[in-house]
Formats: structure tokens, sequence, C-alpha cells
DNA sequence: TCAATAATTGCACTCAGTGCAAAAATTGAT
DNA sequence: ATCAATTTTTGCACTGAGTGCAATTATTGA
């Protein structure tokens, strides 16, 4: 059992590079001139490579995007895994994404956040963003409690990503005020108190 | 005052008529040959019109299957100012969501319910749905209830979609088998006992 | 150095969507 | 019925996203 059999050949480390000088190049001119006013041949340009290469990298404009954002599906099943597995399946929600709010970058955010709004197909984006993350939290906790109804857990993964989506929501009107972890921890409180 | 002062003219007459003959056409071919293989080529033909006059009465494609979706968040609206105003923001909500469950056509849902798993933007777009149901029982809790905090109206109004969706998962998973509204209830009492 | 394999590219194509200006239909008035 | 104003419809030409294919180029292991 060797760690690293292959020491990553020249093709998978160009292509590693490839890969992200589209991301960068595209979130770059996004940022500059809105997302559609951005073609494709400015990002292929922009990154060295021809217009039908941008396709080998990613499937569509928007998941130039979406590459970013859907890295926080994985990461918040591997929190849920990682979280103590006592306590009921809401708390464990919360805790991942707590720690998930963490790793949010205010400025970043923001920026994209503009983008987003601006754009009617990155609106519907970013919902498909949070349609990932309940997926994945689905999935995280499937596993960790494999003997638990899937229709609590399919509800517990919904209500948490709309407890996300409240505190991101009062996060950005509030410019990052707080740390959007604040804001999380409020919106599930907020949650249990105003559901009953 | 007068109801009909104009008496419908022929020109509103016949556009009416037409955007519902593109609405049918469309809708026809999607669920003959799919969303995606559909093109706009053959659905302004088989409307008789041309290419260029769809776009005089639907802004894309995927618009004339949300014609027929949109029209549940204007309905929603209207039920929740239909609601008694006593009781509290959720139960107003669900009231109307259960109101509003009784008027979906299992067969018709079942059919677009597949379309909109079977195509990606379309997938998008139902979501986009979602989002404005959501944004529809805000403005009709906020209409009724201008002294409560928006935030908990806002809260209540993405709870109370979740509720919706649930519901709807399951009534599809189950073919149907009871009304859409026995699965509404249920959803919302699952919400209240889970979230604690 | 060579042959197998994978990445890059150009080309031609389909389809959604837009701008523009000409042609056809509807209207209200005489 | 006729006419001028207004609206609707249409054709045409264009941009931009995305795909299939086949040729070219780069990387690999031997």
């Amino acid at each position: 059992m060797n760690d690293a059999p292959k020491p990553e050949g020249l093709r998978e480390r160009k292509r590693r590079e490839t890969s992200h000088r589209i991301a960068a190049a595209g979130l770059n001119a996004f940022l500059a001139k809105g997302y559609d006013a951005t073609t494709l041949d400015e990002i292929a340009a922009a990154a060295g490579i021809s217009r039908r290469t941008f396709f080998h990298y990613f499937k569509s404009k928007d998941e130039v995007l979406l590459a970013s954002l859907s890295n926080y599906a994985s990461m918040v099943k591997a929190m849920i895994l990682a979280e103590p597995p006592s306590g009921s399946a809401i708390d464990i929600a919360r805790g991942a994404l707590l720690n998930l709010a963490g790793s949010f970058h205010a400025s970043e955010m923001m920026a994209t956040a503009k983008l987003m709004r601006e754009s009617k197909t990155l609106r519907s984006r970013t919902h498909a963003g949070y349609l990932q993350l309940e997926q994945a939290i689905f999935d995280g906790l499937s596993e960790l409690r494999p003997d638990e109804a899937r229709n609590s857990l399919r509800l517990v993964s919904l209500v948490a990503v709309v407890a996300l989506r409240l505190a991101v929501e009062t996060w950005q009107q509030q410019q990052a005020r707080h740390p959007l972890a604040e804001y999380v921890q409020d919106a599930f409180e907020r949650l249990k108190a105003e559901i009953r």
C-alpha cells in the first residue's frame, strides 16, 4: 500500500493547473464585467486555452462559478461525519454548518453574492448549490445514522439549509458585521423558538 | 365605474388565445418528446406562429412551463389574505398551503414532475418556482401581519415551503396514493415534532 | 526512440435568444 | 367604406452557449 504510487505525473499537474487557471480567469472576468457580459471566448483567451478546450474542463459557463461553491457540499458532509455522533440529527447538522460557516470568507462571499443577484441564470445556480448542500447533509446524516428514519433525516436536512439561508441573508443585509457563524447559531435558535 | 369599458376587443382576445395555444403546444411537445429535445421552432409551428413571435409571448422556453406554475404564487398569496387572521403566522401559512394543495391535479402534476426531473434547466426552474412561493407567502404574511417582525415572517415562509416540498416529495414517491393535502398536514406536524 | 494514450484544437453545426425594420392586422374616427 | 394611428407579426441577420468529429500535439511507459 503506497500513498502515492503515481507521484503526480506531468499530465495530472497540468490538468489541475489549467482547471485552476480557467476558474480564476472566469471569476475574474465575472467580477469585472458581470456574468452575462462575459463570453466563453474571453475566459478561454484569458486562461490561454481554446474555446473548445474549456468544455473539457467545465460542462458549462456557470459551472465555473459553481465549482468553488460545490466544494462546500463535500466539506459539509465530511464535517457531519466528523461530528460527535451523540445528540439529535438536527444538532449534528447545526454543528456541521457552524463549522462550515467558519470557512466562509466574507469579502469573497459578498463579491460573488453580488454576481448571483445580477444574473437570472446564476440565481438559479445559487439555489442549485443549496440543493447540493441539502443532499450532502442528508447523505452525511444517513451515513452517520443508518437506523434513523430517512423521512426525519430528510426533513432535518432541508430545515438546516433553511437556517443557513436565513443566516446568510441577514449576514449579507448587515454587511457581515458579525461572523456568519453567529447568524447561523441565531437562525437555528429562532427556528426552534418559532416552530411550535 | 364600468366593469368592462372595453368589451374585450379582438386584439386582446386573439392575444389570449395565442398565448394559450403556445402554452398548450409547448406542454404537449414537452410531454411527448421531453423538454430538451423540443425546439422553439416546433412549438411555434405547432402553435401556428413564427419563431420570432413566440418571444412576444414568452421570454424564454422554460417560461412556457413556468407559466402554469407561477400561478400558484399569486394563488397562495390570495389564500393567505383569505385566512382567518387569528392564529400564528405558521398556522396561516399552513392553512393556505393546505388550501393550495387541494387545487393540485395529481395526474397533471405527476406528468410535469417527470419533465422537471429529466432536464437540468427545468430542475432549476422548479426551484425557482419554490422561491416565488416563498416570496409570495412572505408578501402575504407581511400584508396580513404588518406589525410582526419581518425576520419571523421570512423564517415562517421558508419553513412552510420546506413543508410543502417534503409533502410533494413523499406524495410523488407514493404515487399520489393520498391527496396531497394529507401529506402537507403531516409534514407540518413532523416539522413541529422534529424541531426542538 | 517508439507506440499507445490522453489532451488540445479547429471546424462545422444546432439551438436559444435579441435587435431591427418591413409587412400585416386592428383600432377608432370620420 | 376609408384612412391614419397603433399594435402585432414576421423575416433576417446576428451573438453566444454547447456538441460531435476528426486531426494534431503532448505525455507516458517501455
